[in-house]
Order: structure tokens, then sequence, then C-alpha cells
DNA sequence: ATATCTATGTACGTAGCGTATATAGGTATG
DNA sequence: CATACCTATATACGCTACGTACATAGATAT
């Protein structure tokens, strides 16, 4: 049923081209409770936000990265029971930058929804 | 008065993650009509659901991926007026592509919205 | 002649993400 | 005790999307 399509890996182009929220995700969570990389993977993965499912190598790379970019802090926490953790905590930059990602969300929430009137428009 | 911050190059986050609508716009335009990149870049950079400004260079590069993916088809035309330009339609997998795309935008506008509705019941 | 507009393209680098794989401590089961 | 599974973190490789810089070339205007 399906026409000429992708040479390369574009698998029938079955998702659309967005991002996840991954980092905007991230700090949500981390503003509520401090938390680590594993607990995060397995709270992002229930929230409605997420579009599909992030993987774990992902979550761990993203927080690397966060932390370079003080967005977050980290610290080794060795508690008595399993392997030790990096506890993660938002910092205020953090706290700041989630508030202007949550203005630029909003913008760009609008800019779908005007895209998709424009669409469904021509559909009539 | 900005704190601690990125190392590489963030600039700030000034940014929202979440990619353009490069290729979901091109194709709503070459829906209305047949066109060549230099217009479609024009054209990009007025319509409201584009955020901030399209490079050149990445719309051509995007267009030559999207007629590798076969949503879309180019010709040579050689007018009388100016230099040669590749003609872009869209083909029928484009069409069936952006529908596609559109249910999946859907999805991501409520998505962002149940994020931010998220974010603002935590800062009541 | 020179600058500007039209028009397309390549090269290089970065961010975000997926898949595969490595490592290592802790717990449960036979 | 051996083995399997769960917790927990991390690296390597590859791909898409995008920006910046640069290259090329015909057409038009001054």
């Amino acid at each position: 049923m399906c026409k000429g399509k992708s040479e390369h890996t574009n698998e029938g182009s079955a998702s659309v081209p967005l991002e996840k929220l991954t980092q905007p995700g991230i700090l949500l969570l981390l503003v509520k409770d401090k938390s680590h990389g594993y607990e995060l993977i397995q709270k992002l993965n229930q929230v409605e936000y997420i579009d599909g499912e992030l993987e774990a190598a992902t979550v761990y790379r993203t927080l690397r990265r966060m932390e370079q970019d003080g967005l977050i802090e980290s610290r080794w926490e060795h508690g008595e029971f399993g392997p030790a953790r990096r506890q993660y905590e938002i910092t205020d930059y953090g706290r700041e930058t989630l508030k202007h990602w949550a203005g630029g969300l909003k913008s760009r929430m609008k800019q779908i929804e005007t895209f998709l009137e424009n669409y469904y428009g021509l559909m009539d």
C-alpha cells in the first residue's frame, strides 16, 4: 500500500519530526523533588507529556549534559541498599530556564495550532 | 545577572529545545502550489508557524533529503529570467505523510499542553 | 566594471535521540 | 554456590535536524 519512500532509515516517516520533551521533563520532575537517573527514567516513561518511550542511555546522557550546562547538580549517594546512585538537584539557573522554556513552549504550541488550522483549512 | 550555565555552545539555553516545523512546513506550502527552493525559503520565513528564521542552506538540504525520501519530486526549470530553478512538487506519498504528520502534531500539541498545565499547576 | 539579487549547493560542527554493549553491586531461586 | 534478574550508570556508534561559513553562477542595475 505504501509508495516510493525512503532509501535510508526513515521507516516510512512514522514519527512526527518534533523532538521529545526530555530536558523540560527532567527539570519539571526535579522541581518537585530531587532524584537519580534510574528513577527519573521510570517517572519520565509514566508521565503523559513524553512522546513514546525514552531510552535509559538518552536520559543518562542528557543528565550529564544538563549538569555541564549548570541546569542541575549531582552528588554520589552511597545508600545502604543497592548500588551507589548519582543524586540530582535542580539549580536556580535550572528553575529560571524552566520558566523560560515554559514560555517558549506556549508559543510553540500556538505555532503548531496555527499550522494545523492552516492544514485543516485546506482540506475542507 | 546570569549564573553558572554552559561551557559549550548552549548560549544560555535561549531557545526551547523543540525543532522547527521545516518538513511539515514545506509540504504544507507544496500542497497549495508547486515552488522552488528560493521561493520556499521566503514563504517559510513569512508564515507564523515557523519559529524564528530558517537558513537557506537548511531548506535546500532538507529539500534534497525529502526528495530522496519520496515526499517531493523536482525537475529543472530553465525560465527566460534569472538562473535555472529546481521546481518541486509534492507526491502522493508526501500528501499521505502530511496527513499523518498533522495527526501526530495534534497529539504533540496536547502533550505540550499537558506539560504546561503540570508546570503552571506547581507554580501557584 | 562592480555590486546586488536570484538561485543552488557543499563542508563542518553541534544537539538530541536510538540501539547496542559494558560494568558492577544486590537480591532471589534452585 | 551458581545463576539469573534487578538496580544503576556509562560509552560507542550512527542518524536527523539545524546553524554558520563558504563556493558558484547567471541576471540586473548603477
